[in-house]
RNA sequence: GGCUAGGUGGCAGAGUGGUCAUGCAGCGGCCUGCAAAGCCGUGGACGCCGGUUCGAUUCCGACCCUAGCCUCCA
């Protein structure tokens, strides 16, 4: 039985799809204006595990991830790069896609861009007009009134008093209220606009995921995701919106995952303390990346340092290590440990725990290994089927073990590389005075290679090498 | 100020009303020509103060601290 945090609920629900066997999650992606960061990365492997264990359950999942091609920033940032927003998104949405790639996240069923969905977006906006959920205001920008929806503040468990008595924005002239939100934007010179009703211009951010959200996968649906930065006000102001437009239920689970910190801070483009995933996967494996953002609970804070990417280094090795050397044969998974794994992942999403499970099934094989090598293949397998959820250990072993890893300051400097060729060379030469018991030129050997990053394992049958 | 999420051993990080997380690091042993990897064993923890209880890190209450949201943000 699965069970979920809901953020609207505050508490674990058992999941139930709203159609038996059938899930449809939408999840809010990127804008698109820069390269994503190790915080975005964390939304979009924390869903894609969501995806990849309700899947394993046997759901039929349609998972939907927009992403945001026009706002502010877009604008903006063409503007200072002399270029058309269309040619920067553009740019921003390959590398996105090659960033995903590597981590090995799914595709989405579908992937709605906003501007593909401007029909929607000013179908919606009239139908709040026409509700009296909307108003057009003395700039010409169409805003929605919160003070007509009466669940309003309901996600973020707030009173509207105690909004208003936060807010820092001066009250715009146009605006009833200051917590009043934009749905449409009228088009300042010169800006890309688009023709509406109330004259040309572009939608506000909020109204773009309930209209993409709604034409992909209906009114009412199971799962809605991002990060916890989006609780209030966008997902609040969703909500609103399409509650009031569609007068029904609009999302039954909604669920944040928490903040890729740095020293203690959040991670975020306007802190300036951002690390992005293409930087980081110039030093380190995406495997390892994935495991860094699986090894904690996807509510809490994950705190990105160099330290902790080393110790997932070393957790995902020791994992390989244990699926090294054994003959890839298929055998079925072992009940036992399946139902471990899926006790932890059934209950909201233990990644941590579902991990434990595989590190203990490595202790399991490495202990077995040498007196029963078919227990061993049968627990090889197991570790990899289960590892499939996570999206993990999949790759061969000696692939990950020997890979260059890391080009860490000092590293690239001091050692000279080897060819895999040239380090098999070394190794029978190392062999054979081994052979000859001449410790000394062995051990050279050894030495010359570990200098170079290196790492020689003498196993009965043979000599395995990795890289640091 | 309101709201949200957290405070666990040297580090990372789960979990539980009374034996075990797990990974890295440490210590002792086995294995090895010596290593590495691996295996066995082992020490060490639950922010602070009250309360409930035979017993609380775990439940309740107050407090302290951290991060975040209330303005664009994954």
């Amino acid at each position: 039985m699965l069970q979920i945090f809901n953020s609207l609920t505050r508490q674990k629900e058992e999941f139930r799809p709203i159609e038996p066997g059938k899930v449809r999650m939408y999840v809010c992606g990127m804008t698109v204006y820069d390269h994503c960061h190790v915080g975005h990365a964390r939304v979009m492997v924390v869903f894609d595990v969501v995806l990849r264990w309700l899947r394993a359950k046997g759901y039929d999942v349609t998972y939907v991830r927009n992403i945001t091609d026009i706002d502010d920033k877009i604008i903006r940032r063409a503007e200072e790069n002399g270029e058309d927003f269309r040619d920067l998104t553009a740019r921003f949405i390959d590398a996105m896609n090659q960033d995903l790639a590597a981590l090995g996240i799914l595709p989405p069923t579908h992937e709605p861009r906003a501007t593909g969905a401007m029909a929607d977006m000013i179908a919606l906006i009239q139908t709040l007009l026409d509700k009296g959920f909307a108003y057009v205001g003395a700039g010409g920008d169409v805003y929605y009134d919160v003070s007509r929806f009466d669940r309003y503040g309901r996600l973020a468990n707030k009173k509207l008093e105690d909004l208003r008595a936060g807010a820092r924005v001066e009250v715009e002239e146009a605006k009833d209220d200051p917590l009043d939100f934009v749905l449409w934007k009228a088009a300042k010179p010169g800006e890309p606009s688009w023709p509406s009703p109330w004259g040309a211009g572009r939608p506000g951010w909020h109204i773009e995921c309930s209209a993409m959200s709604t034409r992909c996968l209906g009114e009412h649906f199971d799962i809605h995701g991002g990060g916890m930065d989006l609780k209030f006000p966008h997902h609040e102001n969703e909500i609103a919106q399409s509650e009031a437009a569609s007068g029904q239920p609009y999302v039954n689970l909604w669920m944040h995952n928490g903040f890729v910190q740095v020293n203690e801070e959040k991670m975020s483009k306007s802190l300036g303390n951002f690390f992005t995933v293409r930087e980081v996967l110039r030093r380190y494996q995406p495997e390892v990346v994935r495991l860094f953002i699986l090894s904690s609970h996807y509510r809490g804070p994950l705190n990105y340092a160099d330290e902790n990417l080393e110790h997932a280094k070393a957790s995902l090795t020791r994992l390989y290590t244990a699926l090294r050397g054994l003959p890839a044969v298929e055998a079925p998974v072992e009940e036992g440990w399946r139902a471990r794994f899926t006790q932890a992942m059934d209950d909201d999403f233990n990644t941590p725990e579902a991990l434990a499970v595989l590190f203990d099934l490595a202790r399991e094989v490495n202990r077995v290994r040498a007196e029963d090598e078919a227990a061993a293949v049968q627990l090889v397998n197991t570790m990899k089927c289960l590892g499939e959820s996570l999206g993990l250990l999949q790759s061969d072993p000696d692939v990950f073990l020997q890979v260059r890893a890391s080009h860490k300051a000092g590293w690239s400097i001091r050692a000279e590389d080897y060819s895999d060729d040239r380090i098999q060379e070394l190794i029978d030469q190392r062999a054979a005075a081994r052979k000859a018991k001449n410790w000394a030129e062995a051990d050279r050997i050894r030495a010359l290679l570990q200098d170079a990053g290196i790492v020689l394992e003498d196993t009965p049958k043979e000599t395995l090498w990795r890289r640091e």
